[in-house]
Formats: C-alpha cells, structure tokens, sequence
DNA sequence: CCGCATCCTAGGCGATACTG
DNA sequence: CAGTATCGCCTAGGATGCGG
C-alpha cells in the first residue's frame, strides 16, 4: 500500500455487515437498488397501490426499453416482499386479484433510492464529460 | 389500476433519466453500488491511495468470502475511472507502478454509498425480521 | 388475472496462462 | 506488477405454455 493501512481495521466493522451470508441485508438491497427493474417498481408504488397487470403495463411503458416479464416481476415483488419492502394483497381467486403497495420500511427504502437518484442526476453533466473525455483519450 | 395514474406523468421526467441508453447514468451508477465488488472498492480508495495488488489483497481480506480476480479488479477500476469516480496514476513501466485514487465526484459517490448503508444498517432488523416471518409462512 | 414450470440467452465473474 | 486473453460457470432475465 501507499500511506494507509490506517483507515482499514476502521473499514473491517463496516465490512463485516457488507457480506451477503445472513444477517448482512447489505449487499442484498444494494443489489435490489442496482438490477434492472426494482429501483423503477418501487417509484411506481411510491404512488399507491398496483395490481400486477397494471403494474406490468406502466412499468414496460416508463423503461421503454423494453418489458419486464411476468416471470420477473413476480421474482421481484416476491424479493421485495421477502424483505418487508412491499405488501402484497389477494382479493379474488378465479380470476385472482392481487395488489401490491409499499410498507413503511419500503416506502424509507423508496426514499433513499429517490436521494440516490438525485445525486446523480446532479451530477450526471460531470459523470458524462469524465465519460466522454475518457473515450476520446481511448 | 387502483387509484393512481395521478403521480405516473410526474414519474414519466424522473424515469426519463433512468434508462441506460446514453446521457442516462443513473440506472449505470445504481449498478455500480449494486454489483459484487465496487461500493467495496469505493470504501477502500476512501482511505487513501492504492496500488492494483494491495488493492486486491486488501479486497480479499475484507470481503472474506472470496478473493476478487485481478482481471474483475481492472474491469471495475476501468469504469469508475471512465465515470470520473477514480484516477488512475503510473509512475513506473517496467514493473508497472499504478495507483488509484477517489477524485472528488468519487468521494461524492461514495459518500451516498455510505449514506445508504447507514439506512440499511439501521433498519437490518427490520429486515430480518421481515424475512424470518416470509420464511416461516412459505 | 396471476403464478408456475420450462427453456433459452447474455453477461458477470472466477481461474489460468501469458506479455512487457 | 499490471494488464490482456481465453475459458467455463452460474445467475439474471426474457419467452412461452399451463392451470386455478
């Protein structure tokens, strides 16, 4: 190393939570904020309650990408609320209706995601000229 | 739908920003904290400046689980530096002598990630709880 | 309408061997 | 020491079809 070595049996605490085996939701939520769709599922239910179809429908309308699966967004929400973030409501058996809305708990996640989302966004204008400076130079 | 379509325009802006394409890093950036290895990279270079093996060494013993690849480490550091998260400096040729270090827009990062821990961290025994209750039914 | 089972593909990541 | 190339695994995620 260089000068450190100083800041690491400090960082070791912080790391011990960061591991994914148990008890360590660190890394685990980190990941749900960085995949594909749960950051965007959870802006949706920011605004009240989804049954699943409906959810399907603005979710593939707002990426415009590209659609989530059924398949996925049942493994999503079922993660989510897994992990308290988000309730899920059965109402109807044949033909099911099934809604989902935030909890409290995904409602705080929500919210650091949105503080997240700022800070990049603020600061998207220098991520993108680092980008561009360093394609040029490559 | 249930009751929203109120607040879907409003999120329409916020997810205009959150695709991938080009010009849109934010869905890039939540990647970052969210895969394997880089919020940990981040929390290391936070402590000072760092050299390609005692990077790797350190990596290794703080995540415990496995060691990081030298070949993922140079991916990571790529992008960080292609983000302007990191800067990367050579001072040697043969050996090679490469340091990395955090740039401000880096520390800025990184200062979330940690913000973001903290949340996790303080609600982890929401968490489990939530997901020791799911279990149980299932 | 919702969930599940199946199949398939793309990409993340680890392991190893090789160059300057 | 740092980086690249090649390989192979394994998981995220898409597509389709079935059943309640």
């Amino acid at each position: 190393m260089i000068d450190q070595r100083a800041g690491i049996a400090a960082l070791a605490a912080e790391m011990a939570a960061h591991g994914t085996e148990r008890d360590a939701p660190v890394r685990a939520v980190m990941g749900l904020l960085g995949d594909r769709w749960t950051t965007l599922i959870l802006l949706v239910l920011g605004t009240g309650e989804w049954r699943h179809a409906d959810l399907k429908r603005v979710l593939a309308q707002l990426s415009a990408e590209q659609a989530i699966s059924q398949r996925v967004l049942t493994l999503k929400l079922r993660t989510l609320e897994r992990d308290g973030m988000v309730l899920r409501t059965v109402t109807g058996d044949v033909p099911p209706r099934v809604s989902y809305r935030l909890t409290g708990l995904g409602a705080g996640l929500l919210g650091e995601a949105q503080r997240l989302i700022g800070w990049i966004q603020d600061h998207s204008g220098a991520i993108h000229a680092a980008r561009t400076n360093f394609d040029q130079r490559a």
